[in-house]
DNA sequence: TGAACTTCTGTGATCCCTCTGAAAAGGGGT
DNA sequence: ACCCCTTTTCAGAGGGATCACAGAAGTTCA
């Protein structure tokens, strides 16, 4: 209840560094103002370092000085087409990784030859920790990031969740998962030992323009448990009135 | 209702500091004088440096000047919607972080998206330990406040509190609480070695419009020792015709 | 197109947290 | 010692939160 997000842990700063040790610098470029203002606070309280624009000149602009390492990339923009920003975007720095957010129907078309580069995408509406993993994704693909002990593999106790091949597996038995309920342990994983609230959890996994309520976070959480949690020791604990939290050890 | 603000104690003001050494600012928004006025009271007692404002157009105007760090505010404004406030907030100073104070069944709708950005809020009525704790963990997680050794990590003697993790423990030994227990306990040790009488613990730990006896507090502060003084020394002391006190060592 | 699967809604059952009321225990003063 | 007042403890009603189950709606894939 009280802590809201995603605070770089007790063990110092936890999110992204460049090899040079500084935050890997992103800019976010959306004409809607709540999806860059929620992307922009998200990003910035996960450590990285963040600038956002509103339409294509005024990212030209603004990446000449900001310098980014990736851009996440609304391809409708008011004033210039998605692809004009692109190609002067890398004609600026050819090294950037971008991260392009379309409507689901306009995917099939020219975006999906785009990702052949190693860039991604995302369909709008998209959930926060979708966004998140495949920006985190797309710079350690690019080597941006400083190499990490093995990066993309989170693991709590004796649980275990590969985010590049999308396999979880608890105490080496693997473990089938759907999409939701994959976001939803990731969601849990990155954030272990610490109560999350279901107001927070339907935020970060679920689409922002999902209108649902807070039970669906509860059948999720119940579906999880008998996958996870299945005669082990459980890992998942509801606090009553507050939320979930994800615990390794005993208790 | 005055008679119960908590002055900063001898040891100076223990208030959060910015990282600058001044105090952190906060804006106060919300329509009721009653609600405006106890907040302020409050906060100014613990510390911060308070502003407040009774609608939207007072608020902006304000916040120009007095360039808040935090705000805190009421969604249901005469003027303005709460929406319209926060965004002109935004463009003023980008920075800012907000809590947002709203009816409990407005939540579900708009609020939730709101806590994605690292904002929060806290539905009415509402405990002013639970403002207090949530604009806590907003300031701490946008990095304005100073670093100190361990946020969110309640000490007093051999006795632990985890505000993140909810965990609270005794020697080492953890104890479990219900949501109820915690709030009075965060109370207690948020002012230890200070008598707190009954009606402040009323006022701050449970919601402004509980229309209870005092009875509730000796109750709790009874299931508080079971679970926290069983067998031990008692951190927990009772000051005959005044209150309760939490104190560590002996005595 | 049909079958398998995933996601979400609704209902009811259960648990346990909170608070009330009353009785018991304790303190302090006369 | 006695009485009065405060504090503590006990027992239980009520209600909110959580969970389990079933099924409808939507999606994916062959």
């Amino acid at each position: 209840m009280a802590s809201n997000d995603l605070s770089p842990g007790p063990s110092g700063p936890s999110g992204p560094q460049r090899a040079d040790g500084g935050p890997v610098r992103v800019l976010v470029v959306d004409d809607e103002p709540d999806i860059t203002d929620v992307l922009s606070r998200m990003l910035r309280s996960e450590g990285w370092a963040v600038a956002a624009a509103a339409d294509g000149r005024a990212a030209l602009e603004l990446a000449r000085e900001f310098r980014p390492d990736a851009v996440i990339l609304d391809m409708m923009l008011p004033d210039l087409d998605g692809f004009a920003v692109l190609s002067r975007l890398r004609a600026l720095s050819p090294e950037v990784c971008v991260l392009f957010l379309t409507a689901r129907d306009a995917v099939e078309d020219r975006i999906a030859g785009l990702t052949a580069g190693g860039d991604d995408y995302v369909t709008k509406p998209f959930s926060l920790e979708e966004v998140l993993a495949r920006l985190h994704g797309l710079v350690r693909r690019a080597g941006v990031t400083r190499r990490t002990e093995r990066p993309g593999l989170l693991k709590v106790g004796d649980l275990e969740l590969d985010e590049d091949a999308r396999e979880v597996a608890r105490g080496g038995e693997p473990v089938e998962l759907t999409p939701t309920e994959f976001e939803l342990l990731r969601f849990l994983m990155r954030h272990p030992r610490r109560v999350l609230s279901k107001a927070q959890i339907l935020d970060h996994v679920w689409s922002y323009d999902f209108g649902g309520q807070a039970h669906v976070v509860e059948l999720y959480i119940s579906y999880l448990r008998k996958k996870i949690d299945a005669g082990r020791a459980p890992m998942i604990h509801t606090v009553r009135g507050v939320g979930y939290v994800l615990r390794p050890g005993a208790r």
